[in-house]
Formats: C-alpha cells, structure tokens, sequence
DNA sequence: TTAGATATTGATAATCATTATCAACTATAA
DNA sequence: TTATAGTTGATAATGATTATCAATATCTAA
C-alpha cells in the first residue's frame, strides 16, 4: 500500500472527506524529500495551488501525522519538521550539533533489541523515535585542532 | 559530581554569572521528579520565590539544559518537557498513544550498539534521546475487547 | 440524482510559547 | 572600592499553532 492510498483509507476510516485540498498538500508532500516546516510546506504548496490556506496545510500534516504517512522530526533547534514514508524505509537520525546536518541510519540489529526491550514492559510497540546527537566527523576534527 | 556543582561549573567556566535566581530556579527543579513545561517551573518556582519572573526561568531552563543538567522531553504531545539528571541515570521512554503514561526504560546493550553504529559513521556521540510509542499493558487489553 | 446533514475551507482572530528589549541592578575582577 | 559587563524583571514583539465562522463541498440515504 503506497502512501497515498494509505492516507485515503485513514480519512475513509475516519468518517472524514476526501478533498481535492487535501489531496494536493499530500502530493506535493510526497514530492520533497526534505525535512519540512508546516510553513514551507505552505510555501511549496501555494507554488502550484495558490488558492489553498495556511491553515488548511496545518491540518493535513496533522492528519498525515495521524494516519502514518508522516512524522515529526526534532533536531533540537526547536523547529518542527516533518518527513514522509513514501519510498523510504524506518530509520533513525544521527544529527551533528555542531554544524546541523544529520544521517539517516538504520541497525536491524538494533531495532529488534528494542523490540525485546518493549515486550519485556508488556507494551505493544507502534513506532519509536531514535535521534543520535553529536559531532560528525568533519566537526569533531576541526575541534580537535 | 552532583548536578548543582556541575551547573555552577558550567556556569563559570562559560564566563557567566552565579546569581541568586539560577541558583534557586536550579533548587526547584532539581526538587520536583516531574517532567516540567517551562510555566509549570516558573509556576513552582514562584510558589517559593515570588520575585522571580518568567524570562528569568525560561533562560534558566536553556542554560541548565546547555549544561547537561537537564534534557528536553516530547511525548509527542507538542508541549515541550524538561527533566533533570540528578539521582537519575541516563534513560529512555516508553509512552503510551491511549493513556499517555510512560515508562523510563534503560538497556546497556541497547546502548552498547547505538555507540558501535555511531562509530561506524564517523560520529562522536554526545547524547541521545528514544521514544517508543505504543500501547501500554493496561490500554492494550482494553482494545482488544 | 438529489437533498439534507455535516465536514471542510480560507481568512483571520485568538492564544500560547518563546524571544528581544531595556533600564535598573549586581556579581566579579582588579 | 570601582569599573565593567552580565543579569534581572516587566513587558513588548515575534512566531507558531489553534479556534472561529460563514460560505462551500462532500457524502449518504432515499
């Protein structure tokens, strides 16, 4: 199932409407592959339909959000981000706080570490959030000088 | 070395100023096991000392948190939480979608293999933050009825 | 296909959190 | 003690998010 189709199930499943509106802010979602602010994803939104609102753009990211083709992402510089799931495998991130770039990383290995470690609470997983703070390799040499 | 001594270090090591505000703004928060937004600290710091106005909290929160005395929390709720290290070793979450409890999870080979990824990239960790979302025992139970 | 119920939209106002400003004050070093 | 420069509290400014509402669009049931 593809992103677009998983949003359109969430809203059916809902109760709520499918809108042409909501429709586009999905796709030009799905058409960046930048972390993205609710502002900038307004601004490359209003690039092709120039009648959609700002605050019609907050409300689908928060659906988008809720029905899993999207997450929050926080590098600790107090903005918001978001990413989307479309052709992208789970992963974590490895931020640098010296110079504010960022790897995506994944360990299987890790993953299923965590999953034991959460059955062993008795939870039942949905997602997790894994953000790896310091210096990349570039940063941490030109501290060393 | 205890969380004040290391606030005070930073503090001066940074060429800053110990003032009588930091110091009980510090005391307050260091007293509470709650995970405070920053009202809720300047709240309980006026409880005690009624002159102490709210930029004064907010820029004590961001110094404390430079120092490593304090880490910020989300539990994806949007409002930003601030706990402290003292008497606490380093941990994890573990939050419940439904009912919103959490739990403070901690696992050395959890750990162990977050820093051999790290290394594997180049990167030299300084901290790092994972939630896990789910279902609590309790919330997932009721579901399944 | 149509009508009625109700969700959605866009614009804007309201709210809330965070940050900037500044005059008065104070910690610190010499 | 004095000069320097950081700090404070009050409040204004800013930014982000959320609420409001009249007009409009979607969906369901008949």
């Amino acid at each position: 199932m593809n992103a677009k189709e998983r949003f359109e199930k969430f809203v059916t499943r809902k109760g709520l409407r499918r809108t042409l509106q909501r429709e586009r802010v999905l796709e030009v979602f799905l058409a960046t592959e930048r972390h993205v602010t609710v502002q900038e994803l307004y601004d490359l939104v209003r690039k092709k339909h120039s009648g959609i609102g700002y605050a019609t753009v907050a409300r689908t990211v928060k659906l988008m959000c809720e029905s899993g083709v999207c997450r929050q992402v926080d590098f600790g510089d107090g903005s918001h981000r978001f990413e989307h799931k479309h052709g992208h495998e789970h992963h974590d991130h490895l931020i640098c706080l010296e110079c504010g770039k960022f790897e995506e990383i994944y360990s299987p290995e890790l993953e299923k570490i965590q999953d034991r470690l959460v059955r062993k609470y008795g939870y039942i997983q949905e997602s997790h959030k894994l953000d790896v703070f310091g210096l990349c390799p570039r940063c941490s040499k030109k501290k060393r000088k």
